[in-house]
DNA sequence: CAATAAATTTAGACTTGTCTAAAAATATAC
DNA sequence: GTATATTTTTAGACAAGTCTAAATTTATTG
């Protein structure tokens, strides 16, 4: 079945607000995620609901039935596959691609995509550490850990970031806390749960709670 | 100005339809390259046209406008540049691109088309052997041949087509007439105008006219 | 050049996806 | 546990793009 963009941004959108299809998300909060009305949501929910793609009960909220989260695990396969390229291959910046990526998502065709990916190398994460699903929709089983729940002394791999604005990125970039780096947390402070890291054993630097929380390790 | 998927669509249309903008278009012809009707047409064309992407004279067909004109080959430059992109690192066959490069051509991000083209090695032809416009919309001055209108003994390179269809494009594919081979032209039958090729100077090939009209030399 | 044929446009309707405003259902608070 | 606030749905309208059928314009032809 051939859905339209639109209702591949549904599907999408209910997705992600579901942490990956397991909880019910509300109406309001698509409408906020979409910047649509909450009653053009509760059109559209129908319509997804007729197509078997989500259960619906007014009122209730929605999940994805296994059909569409099978679809929405293929656009977000779709999209994190070209954010690799657009970073690897054509020199974006990790803050840049979003966008562009948003609508590369929507090119219907599975040969492109199974394509793109041995291209690419198969990749597993996107350039903001995102696990890319497989072909058959299943991600690697990893465990990324946020910057504010390591140890004092432990060290990590940055692999992730749990925020995706620009401006988080952008000051990522600028303090060098980028993919692969290494880090050391030397010291949490009590009071206020900033951080002290030492980056890739030389530098070293404080951050905020907020920022480490967003920060993942492997 | 941002234009539709369906603007874009129907501005591509008319710049091939006309030869590259020179000569007007007729409703029906449009309404034929994009499977749809003639009352359709004219709506869009009204629309267009308000727009100063078209003149349109009510019964006297279409041209571009510079405007349009610009457009329609910024569109026509992504399609194309999409197609090196699929065939060269994708490794589709030159067949299998253009329903693919139809969408990707959709894209809107002038800096992505940019990139692209540098990561391709800015080509000025795509795997059919169609002119790639540079940024500025500049076509490469070239000057094909088709294989039907060349003199008896002479040679050239195979560099493009002017039919696109599949069942050519695989029949060309069969008998390895593909971009880059060397041709001589060794008879023209008089009564029905088929030609007879020797192929990279080692293989005798004889094809009707119309086969010959539609692949170019340089 | 009148009569027919072909091409084009207009009129009105339909679909998709959206919106505002009002009604209904659910949740919260005293 | 009734009143208020919040969330969600319904009702009706609108814009983009399309369609069929009818009307109009242009082209063709005897």
């Amino acid at each position: 079945m051939i859905l339209s963009l639109t209702e591949e941004n549904y599907l999408k959108s209910i997705f992600h607000l579901s942490d990956n299809g397991q909880t019910a998300v509300n109406t309001n909060h698509i409408a906020n995620q979409l910047n649509t009305r909450a009653s053009s949501v509760t059109d559209m929910l129908k319509k997804l609901a007729d197509k078997s793609l989500i259960n619906y009960q007014p009122y209730q909220g929605v999940t994805l039935t296994a059909e569409g989260r099978k679809k929405a695990i293929s656009i977000v396969r779709r999209h994190r596959l070209w954010e690799v390229f657009l970073v690897d291959k054509l020199h974006f910046g990790w803050d840049e691609v979003h966008d562009i990526a948003e609508q590369l998502e929507h090119v219907q065709s599975d040969a492109l995509t199974d394509r793109l990916a041995d291209f690419l190398g198969n990749p597993v994460a996107d350039p903001h550490g995102d696990l890319i699903p497989d072909k058959n929709g299943e991600f690697e089983q990893t465990k990324f850990i946020p910057v504010d729940q390591m140890s004092t002394g432990h060290t990590g791999i940055i692999s992730g970031v749990s925020e995706h604005s620009v401006s988080f990125l952008q000051y990522l970039q600028k303090h060098d806390l980028v993919l692969g780096k290494h880090i050391a947390l030397l010291e949490t402070t009590g009071f206020d749960g900033s951080v002290t890291l030492l980056i890739n054993q030389s530098k070293e630097l404080t951050i905020s709670k907020e920022a480490a929380k967003n920060i993942l390790v492997l």
